[in-house]
DNA sequence: ACGGAACCGGATAGCCCTTTCCGGTTCGGC
DNA sequence: GCCGAACCGGAAAGGGCTATCCGGTTCCGT
C-alpha cells in the first residue's frame, strides 16, 4: 500500500494526532470541494487550524491527501453504477448514472478533477475507478440491447463527458452553477438512438489513460 | 487604446527594436500554440532569443502580448463566421462554423484559451469577438428557419461548446489529438432537429460573461 | 508527577511565476 | 567616426507553491 501513514492497522495514533488528522481530512474535503485540486496545501492547513508541518507529517504528499479525502467519493461513484444497474429500465439507468456522476462533479470541484485524472500511486482510488468502469460497461451493454443507446457509443465517451463537464464546472463554477446541466442534457440526447449520423472513431483507451496520467501529479486547473 | 507600445503610429522603432518585436510575437505564437496561455513569459523570451526585460518593454503585461499575438486568429474567427454565412445551406454553414472554430481550438491551445476567456483591456480582441458573435446570431436564425436546427438552441450554447472543447483540447492535447472531433460531432448531432427531448434553460448571458472574465487575467490551465 | 517519545507549528529551502531596475551596448543622425 | 538617445539583457524584487527542518510542547505509561 502506498498510503503509508494512514493505514488502518499501522498502530494507534496519539489522541491529539488522531484529532488533527480528522480535522485535516475534513478541512481538505471542504477546501477541495470549493476550490478544486488546485487548492494549496497551505490553505488546507489554515482551514484545519494546524501548521503546515502537521499536514505534511500526516500526508507525505498532496497526492496522499487527495487519496485519503476522495476515497469515499469514489465509493459513491461505484454506488452510483450499482444503483444504475438495479434500475429495471436500462436507458433510465444509463442516463441516470451519467447525470448523477456529472452532478457529483458539479457539487465537488475536487472530485471533478479526480475523475479526469489518474493517480497510479493511490491504489485506493484506482481500484474503485476500475470497479465503476467495469459496471459501466455492463450498463452500456444493457442500454444498447434495449435499443435506446446508439450502437456506436463507446466506453471512452464517458471519459469525454467527464472531461467536458469538468471543464464547464471548473470554468462556470460558482458564477453559472447550472450551466453543466444543459451540456450534459445535450450529450445524453446525442447518445440516444436513433443516431442523427455517424461519428468519428473514439480515441484509443491507452491514449486516454496516458492523458489522464499527465493530469494526475500536477494540481488541477486554476 | 490600451495597447500602448504597439500602436501602429506611435513613431517608428529603431531597427533592432523592430526586429526583436517581430521575433517576440512569432515566438509567442509558437509557444502559446503549443502550451496554451499558461506558458510563462520566460519561455517566450527564451524561444525568441531575447532577454526578459526586452519582452516586457515591448509588452507591458502578458495580456498585452496575448492581445498582439491573437489579433489575427480572431480575424480568422470572424472570417469563419462570414464564410459560414456565405454557405447557401444554412445547416451546413452552422455546423461547418462550429467544426471550424473547434478545429482552430484544437490546432492552437492558446487560442482555445482565448476563446473561453475575456480580456476587457484588449479591445482589439473584444471587438472581433463581438463581431463574430453578431454573425453567429444570424447563423442561428437561418439554421432554425431552415428547420435543421432545434428551436431551443441558444447562443449561449456556443460558449458551452467552446468551453467543453477547450477542456478536451487542453486535456487530451498531444496525447489524444483527435478526441475533440468525437465530442464536437456528438454535440452537433444533439443540436440537429428533431430534438430528442427538452433541455434545461440556458445560462444567463451576463453570468457567462462574468465567468469568462474570471478566466481572463490569470493564465490558462496547466 | 515525571520523563521520554510522539507530536506540534513556524521558519526555511528550493522552485516557478510576472514584473521592475540598472549598467552596459548598439543604433543612426550629424 | 562620434555621441546621445534608444535599446538590450541579466539580476533581482515580490509572491505562490510543495515539501523539509528543528526547537518547543503535549500526551501518556509508569
Amino acid at each position: 500500500m502506498t498510503t503509508g501513514p494512514q493505514q488502518p492497522d499501522a498502530q494507534p495514533l496519539r489522541s491529539d494526532a488522531e484529532r488533527n488528522r480528522g480535522r485535516i481530512v475534513a478541512a481538505a474535503r471542504r477546501v477541495f470541494e470549493r476550490d478544486g485540486l488546485g487548492a494549496s496545501m497551505a490553505s488546507v492547513a489554515r482551514e484545519a487550524g494546524v501548521g503546515i508541518a502537521t499536514l505534511f507529517r500526516h500526508f507525505r504528499t498532496k497526492e496522499d491527501l487527495i487519496a485519503a479525502v476522495f476515497a469515499d467519493r469514489m465509493d459513491a461513484y461505484v454506488t452510483a453504477v450499482d444503483d444504475a444497474l438495479d434500475d429495471p429500465d436500462p436507458w433510465a439507468g444509463f442516463t441516470g448514472f451519467i447525470e448523477a456522476v456529472c452532478a457529483m462533479q458539479a457539487a465537488d470541484r475536487g472530485f471533478a478533477d479526480v475523475l479526469t485524472a489518474t493517480f497510479p500511486a493511490a491504489e485506493a482510488l484506482e481500484q474503485r475507478r476500475a470497479a465503476a468502469y467495469h459496471g459501466f460497461l455492463e450498463l452500456i451493454a444493457r442500454a444498447k440491447e434495449s435499443g435506446h443507446l446508439r450502437e456506436d457509443f463507446a466506453s471512452q465517451d464517458l471519459v469525454l463527458v467527464l472531461i467536458a463537464n469538468a471543464g464547464v464546472v471548473n470554468f462556470a463554477g460558482d458564477t453559472v452553477p447550472d450551466a453543466w446541466r444543459r451540456l450534459v442534457a445535450l450529450l445524453i440526447q446525442s447518445f440516444q438512438a436513433p443516431a442523427h449520423g455517424p461519428l468519428p472513431d473514439p480515441p484509443a483507451d491507452d491514449a486516454l489513460y496516458e492523458a489522464m496520467l499527465r493530469a494526475g501529479p500536477g494540481a488541477g486547473p486554476a
